[in-house]
DNA sequence: AAGTCGGACAACCGCGACACG
DNA sequence: GCGTGTCGCGGTTGTCCGACT
């Protein structure tokens, strides 16, 4: 018995979008809403599409606020910084990138963004296979530092942080499947970069319950349940970012936070992360 | 000019999570 | 507690189009 489909696929129209469905879709849903129901939205919008395509179609490409074209190098950078510690969760990736939407991520990811990300990945790393059950990590050059994943990813460097420090354990912080989450920072060989970050599975629980203070040099981020960062140090910037609660509700419209701070070296990222690593673990719960 | 290839992007599919009766 | 309907997400496929031969 299988699960009975949305729509008449019989009934309905498939592939690209014509300008008048645009329109008609458009029009309504700016007039009336979505009314919470997208199966039953087509019918009353006076299309033939199923209600998954046209909440597809609103999302990705009618919106208003969408961002289309280039990536900017700070969106690059963020997309790394997040797929680095979280893997191909577009949708909470998405969220940091105003304007953006998560398959528009997922796209610019495959056919871009991952080829330029294995050029900065040494070769000999390149060539190391993964044999992890994960769907998407098999097809990637590297492996996912996110804690669902055990070990950290080809092409990263761990810092050494003590132990005590890096493990988040389950009775403090609540996990997913009895999962206790390690926070990860990670150093990109031959580059500046310092990517660090949790997943929301290590530091969170299905309700959202748990409350971090992120890392923000003396600023206060309120809660949230998954924080990443990068340090460029070429530039001596510090990005910190907070990906959000299990709700997807973010604080700031851009989602980013301690953005654009400047620090002097890598060292004193590493200190400070280190830090605010244990104030979180106090914090949390 | 025609055919082929590959990149970019749009759209679809299947599944898990969630809400509600 | 269970069944059903819907939503949202991530992976995959399809299509278009420009570059190349």
């Amino acid at each position: 018995m299988g699960k009975a489909p949305c729509c008449d696929k019989a009934n309905v129209k498939r592939g690209p979008w014509s300008p008048e469905e645009d329109a008609k879709l458009k029009d309504y849903i700016e007039k009336h809403g979505t009314g919470g129901n997208w199966i039953a939205l087509p019918q009353k919008a006076g299309l033939r599409r199923c209600g998954k395509s046209c909440r597809l179609r609103w999302l990705n490409y009618l919106r208003p606020n969408i961002k289309h074209g280039e990536f900017s190098d700070e969106e690059d950078r963020i997309i790394y910084s997040l797929f680095a510690s979280i893997g191909s969760r577009w949708s909470i990736i998405a969220a940091q990138l105003p304007g953006r939407t998560d398959n528009d991520i997922k796209n610019y990811w495959n056919t871009k963004l991952k080829k330029k990300f294995m050029k900065m990945v040494p070769s000999s790393q390149n060539q190391k296979k993964t044999h992890q059950s994960s769907t998407y990590q098999s097809t990637l050059p590297f492996q996912i530092s996110s804690p669902l994943y055990s070990s950290p990813f080809t092409g990263y460097e761990p810092i050494s942080i003590p132990s005590n420090l890096l493990n988040c354990s389950s009775n403090i912080c609540g996990s997913q499947e009895g999962y206790a989450g390690p926070m990860h920072q990670y150093q990109v060989k031959d580059s500046n970069i310092l990517m660090f970050g949790g997943d929301q599975a290590s530091c969170s629980s299905s309700d959202g319950s748990c409350s971090n203070n992120q890392i923000s040099h003396g600023r206060e981020m309120g809660q949230s349940c998954l924080y990443n960062g990068v340090f460029d140090e070429e530039n001596h910037k510090l990005m910190v970012s907070s990906g959000g609660n299990v709700d997807g509700y973010y604080e700031k419209p851009n989602g980013f936070y301690g953005e654009t701070e400047d620090y002097n070296s890598l060292e004193e990222i590493k200190q400070l992360v280190s830090t605010n690593i244990c104030n979180n673990f106090n914090y949390c719960g």
